[in-house]
DNA sequence: TATAGTATCAAACATTTGTTTTAATCATTT
DNA sequence: AAATGATTAAAACAAATGTTTGATACTATA
């Protein structure tokens, strides 16, 4: 009767774990292959669960997509701050070296770290009906941060435009290496990217970005601060 | 008997019309939806004929698919010249503008300029069995030029990782304005890339870049020329 | 223990989609 | 005109996939 009190059954889980296991399951491999590419059969069997579970917990297939996003995000909002450990007052080159570390590394890192970024990532590829609220509620805060970071940079008065483009410049550096993966395997010979890698391509987007926008502060928009 | 003859039907079409349709057709639903998403009875139902055309012409939807990327390949490399009206002798800076607007123009253009761009986009983050193909024919051959152009620009004996780097910087810059159409919609209220906002696009990447590229060469590895 | 509400499961259903079949049509050659 | 080979067309087929159904099992409560 109350909702707080769990079932047990004969495998010594309770309910609440057929659907948290769908949604754990679901939002790897939604990440992985896309709203579309994904089988709910796929799901159930890498989730161990009988297929009509995600009708009976989720209503259908979108239905459980929404609730993997929404589930995904709440986590990553909750174990994984935006700056990582940098304070507000920092200066603009600490900020977005910070932001971009922690952009690449929730795209390109292994495992629960990537989860929502690269639900995110898919978004952009491959839009769904959530792509609106997904705007919304995620990349245009997260691309506001970043336009501050970046307006700051460029110094007195610079052109929105100029902003947008550069900041548009910083993502596109960033979700470059997540969506060329395949190509950059074939390339290079590249297996995978480790903490290594990651690092690695974190420092040369920032040094990169930071280059061109202090450039452009000295040659367009005045001084810096 | 002979190849050369064409029969002619009742609606004034040799048969030849019917694979080249087809061709055409399917070069642009591929670049639009691309492989998976895309359906043969959509491909038929717009060029307007019969779904077991495409098994008669072409034996099944990858051989429509490759034979597409291969006609897709030679319009492209005969009719839209890889430099657009750059000599090799020219300054590395002018070279990589060239660069820049040219991928750009192929990603992001209207109408057939852009048909194979976005097929090979599109083989970037949904790869089909003609990736290694793709990436041999095509992608390499294009990353090596832009790394000989970056090489340059990074003055004398850069590491090669960081050639790698910046150019992937560039490419990154460039397919983002693609992939994120969807995103940069709906942030900006921004319809549409017309020619106008394609060239401004070009234009900031190539400065960015070159700032970015510059300060590296400045900075790391002695100077240019 | 009996009942009611919840959850699970195997099976079936309906739709989509790539592919094949078989007949008809057309153009060329004899 | 007849025959032949090439092309087109309508229909059917088979597999994949989202969804639903109806029965069964389980747990908490009375």
């Amino acid at each position: 009767m109350f909702d707080t009190i769990k079932q047990t059954n004969v495998t010594g889980e309770t309910p609440a774990d057929t659907r948290k296991r769908i949604l754990e399951t679901a939002g790897e491999v939604f990440a992985m292959s896309g709203y579309r590419n994904t089988t709910i059969r796929e799901i159930c069997r890498s989730a161990g669960v009988n297929i009509a579970a995600v009708n009976y917990h989720f209503g259908n297939k979108e239905g459980l997509y929404l609730a993997v996003l929404k589930y995904r995000q709440e986590v990553a909002f909750r174990k994984y701050p935006l700056d990582f450990g940098t304070a507000s007052t920092d200066p603009p080159e600490e900020r977005l070296r910070a932001f971009i570390r922690s952009f690449v590394t929730r795209i390109l890192g292994e495992g629960e770290v990537s989860r929502f970024g690269r639900l995110m990532a898919r978004e952009y590829i491959e839009p769904t009906n959530a792509l609106d609220t997904v705007v919304e509620e995620t990349i245009r805060p997260l691309f506001t941060r970043l336009s501050s970071i970046v307006r700051q940079l460029l110094g007195r008065k610079p052109k929105e435009e100029t902003v947008r483009l550069c900041s548009a410049s910083v993502v596109g550096q960033c979700l470059y290496f997540l969506y060329a993966a395949p190509v950059i395997k074939r390339l290079f010979q590249q297996p995978e990217f480790g903490p290594k890698e990651i690092e690695a391509i974190a420092d040369h987007i920032a040094e990169f970005s930071l280059y061109a926008i202090g450039s452009f502060a000295v040659r367009k928009g005045g001084e810096k601060g």
